[in-house]
RNA sequence: GGGCCGCUAGCUCAAUUUGGCAGAGCAGCUGACUCUUAAUCAGCGGGUUAGAGGUUCGAGUCCUCUGCGGCUCACCA
C-alpha cells in the first residue's frame, strides 16, 4: 500500500531528506522569534531614522521572487505579512544555496534580521540567516486565485483559512460577536451557565433529534434540540437571570440557513415580559454589530439594513392581513382557515393544524419581505407549547419572533409558568405527535414537577447564531460561517 | 427526499455548443538574473477528464448507473 505521490509532493519528500541528511531538523521544537510581522513593521517605524532594528520573525512563506544572488521573498504569521531579503553575501553560499533548493513556499521559516525599507517602500527584514521552523510536504492552493471550490473550502478549511484572508475574517467578526453578547449579558447581572447536551427527554422546540444511547446505563439519549427546560429549571432554583450559548442540534434538512448543529444564545430572565425582552432583544443585537463591525447599518446582499433599535412591531396577525388579505382571527379552526387560504388562491400544505397554516402563510408570504429588523408579536397557541396566553384569549400567546432580511434570527415568549396549562400543552403536543406529526413535544413529567414547585413570571429568548454571524459578515450561507460545517462522508471505497 | 446544474494537472480555468492529437496561467523541475513584489527570461515535466458501464471507427464531449458538491423546493431555526 504505498502512497500515490504527485510530483510535488516527491520532490518535497526528496528535499526533506536532504535536509536530514545535512543534520538540519526539519521539525524542530522551537524557533527564535521576537516580533511579529506587524510588531517588526511598527517598531521599525517608531525607531529613529537610520536606527538599526534588529528582529526575528517567524511565519510560513508565502511567495518566493529569486533574483541569482538575491531573493525576495514573503512570509505570513497571525497577524500579517512581511517581505525578508536574502543575499548570497550576507547568508553565505551554502545557506543561500540551501534555502534554494531545499525550502518551498508554504515552508515555516524563522529570519533573524535588521529592518530596511526597500527603494519601493516596504519595510523588510534583511536577513542574517534563515531557519526552517516546519517543512511542508503539499503544495498551497494557488497564491493568486486562492481555494475557490466550495467542496474542498469546506472539507478542507484550513486550506480556505490560510489561502483566503477574507474568510479568516469572517471567524474574528463572529468570535467578536460572541464575545459582546456575553459582555452585554454579563453587564446587565445574567449568569452564564451550562445545561446538558445529553437528555433523555428532549423539548424547547419542535424539531426531530439525533439519538445516542450510553452503554452502561443501558439507556437511549438525545442530543438537546434547545436549552429551554432546563434554563427554566434553573429560574425555578432562584436564579433570576440565566443564559446560555452553546450547540443545538436538529436533525432536519440541511440548506443555506440550516445546518444539522448550531449555535443559540437563550437567555431567560424573571420579572421580564416579551416586550421587555423584545426591547433587551433590538438593543443587544445592535450592541454586537457595533462591537463586532463598528457600525449597526449593515449591508447584506446587495440591501442596506439598520440595526438600529427600536425595530419594527407588527402583530403577526396584522402582518399576515396585509401581505394576503386573509385575517386568520376569522376562522377559529383550521378547516375555515384552509378554506380562506384556498379562496385567495394562497398555496399551504392541507391537513395542517390551524398554527401550521399560519405559521405558513407566515414562512411564504410575509417572511421574505421583512428585509428591516421587524417583531412579529402575538403567535397562535398550537405552535407555541411554552408560551403564555396573552390575557384574555384562548388562542395566542405572547411570543414574538425577530426577522432581519428575510430571515428569522431570533424567537421569544412570556414563559408558560402554570404548571397545569403546561401539562394540557404536553397532552395537546402529544395527541399531534400520535396524529404524526414528529416534530411535536413530548410529555415532560419532571419539568412539569419543576414547574409546580413555582416559577417567577418570567420572559425568555433564543437566538440563532450563526445566522447573525452571516448579517454581520454579508453571508449567504450558514456554511461559510461555521468553521466545519457538516458534509456528507466520502466514498473511499477504493482506497 | 424531489428538481436543476456541476466535477478536466497540486490550485484557478479552457477544450463540451457541432464527438476527431487534453491546453493555459500559477505552482513544480533545470538554467540565467544582487531592490523584487502576480518578479522577469529560456527550457522541461506533470492527466484513470469523479467512478463504473454503454453507444461509436473514435468519447472530456452522447446515453445509463453510482459518488460528491452547488442551487432550489419541501421540513426546520
Amino acid at each position: 500500500m504505498t502512497e500515490r505521490l504527485t510530483d510535488q509532493e516527491q520532490y518535497r519528500r526528496e528535499k526533506l531528506a536532504k535536509l536530514r541528511e545535512k543534520g538540519m531538523d526539519p521539525y524542530p521544537p522551537r524557533v527564535p522569534r521576537t516580533h511579529t510581522a506587524e510588531e517588526a513593521k511598527r517598531a521599525f517605524e517608531a525607531a529613529p531614522e537610520g536606527a538599526e532594528v534588529r528582529v526575528t520573525v517567524a511565519g510560513r512563506l508565502m511567495t518566493i521572487r529569486e533574483m541569482g544572488k538575491s531573493t525576495f521573498a514573503h512570509i505570513e504569521d497571525g497577524s500579517g505579512r512581511i517581505q525578508i531579503y536574502l543575499r548570497v553575501d550576507r547568508l553565505g553560499e551554502e545557506a543561500y544555496d540551501d534555502f534554494r533548493k531545499l525550502y518551498d513556499i508554504g515552508d515555516f521559516v524563522s529570519v533573524p534580521g535588521t529592518l530596511f525599507r526597500t527603494r519601493t517602500g516596504e519595510i523588510t527584514v534583511l536577513a542574517d540567516s534563515i531557519a526552517l521552523a516546519a517543512k511542508t510536504l503539499r503544495p498551497l492552493p494557488d497564491k493568486w486565485h486562492g481555494l475557490k471550490d466550495t467542496e474542498l473550502r469546506h472539507r478542507q478549511r484550513y486550506l480556505d483559512l490560510l489561502a483566503n484572508p477574507e474568510v479568516r475574517e469572517i471567524f474574528r467578526v463572529r468570535a467578536r460577536a460572541v464575545a459582546a453578547l456575553r459582555r452585554f449579558l454579563d453587564e446587565r447581572g445574567f449568569l452564564e451557565v451550562e445545561t446538558p447536551i445529553l437528555q433523555p427527554i428532549y423539548g424547547g422546540a419542535a424539531a426531530r433529534p439525533f439519538i445516542t444511547h450510553h452503554n452502561q446505563l443501558d439507556q437511549d439519549l438525545y442530543l438537546r434540540i434547545s436549552f429551554e427546560l432546563y434554563l427554566k429549571r434553573l429560574i425555578v432554583g432562584g436564579y433570576e437571570r440565566v443564559y446560555e450559548i452553546g450547540r443545538d442540534f436538529r436533525n432536519e434538512g440541511i440548506s443555506f440557513k440550516h445546518n444539522p448543529e448550531f449555535t443559540q444564545l437563550e437567555f431567560y430572565q424573571a420579572y421580564a415580559d416579551y416586550n421587555d425582552v423584545m426591547r433587551t432583544a433590538e438593543e443587544m443585537v445592535a450592541f454586537v454589530a457595533r462591537e463586532a463591525i463598528g457600525t449597526t447599518k449593515i449591508t447584506y446582499q446587495g440591501q442596506e439594513i439598520d440595526l438600529t433599535p427600536p425595530w419594527r412591531r407588527i402583530r403577526l396577525r396584522d402582518a399576515i392581513l396585509e401581505a394576503t388579505g386573509v385575517d386568520y382571527e376569522a376562522y377559529p379552526d383550521a378547516e375555515s382557515l384552509f378554506n380562506a387560504i384556498i379562496a385567495r388562491g394562497l398555496e399551504v400544505e392541507a391537513k395542517s393544524s390551524r398554527g401550521k397554516l399560519i405559521d405558513s402563510l407566515l414562512g411564504s408570504y410575509v417572511e421574505p419581505d421583512l428585509i428591516q429588523p421587524t417583531f412579529l408579536i402575538d403567535y397562535p397557541i398550537d405552535v407555541s407549547p411554552l408560551a403564555k396566553k396573552k390575557p384574555g384569549s384562548e388562542t395566542t400567546v405572547e411570543r414574538f419572533e425577530g426577522f432581519v432580511a428575510g430571515m428569522e434570527i431570533c424567537n421569544a415568549f412570556s414563559e408558560l409558568n402554570d404548571p397545569l396549562d403546561q401539562r394540557e400543552r404536553f397532552l395537546a403536543q402529544g395527541r399531534d405527535f400520535a396524529a404524526g406529526d414528529e416534530e411535536a413535544h413530548q410529555m415532560d413529567e419532571d419539568f412539569i414537577t419543576a414547574l409546580s414547585y413555582g416559577m417567577p413570571p418570567t420572559g425568555g429568548f433564543g437566538m440563532g447564531i450563526d445566522r447573525l454571524t452571516m448579517l454581520l459578515t454579508d453571508q449567504p450561507n450558514i456554511r461559510e460561517v461555521i468553521l466545519f460545517p457538516h458534509m456528507r462522508s466520502r466514498d473511499r471505497g477504493s482506497e
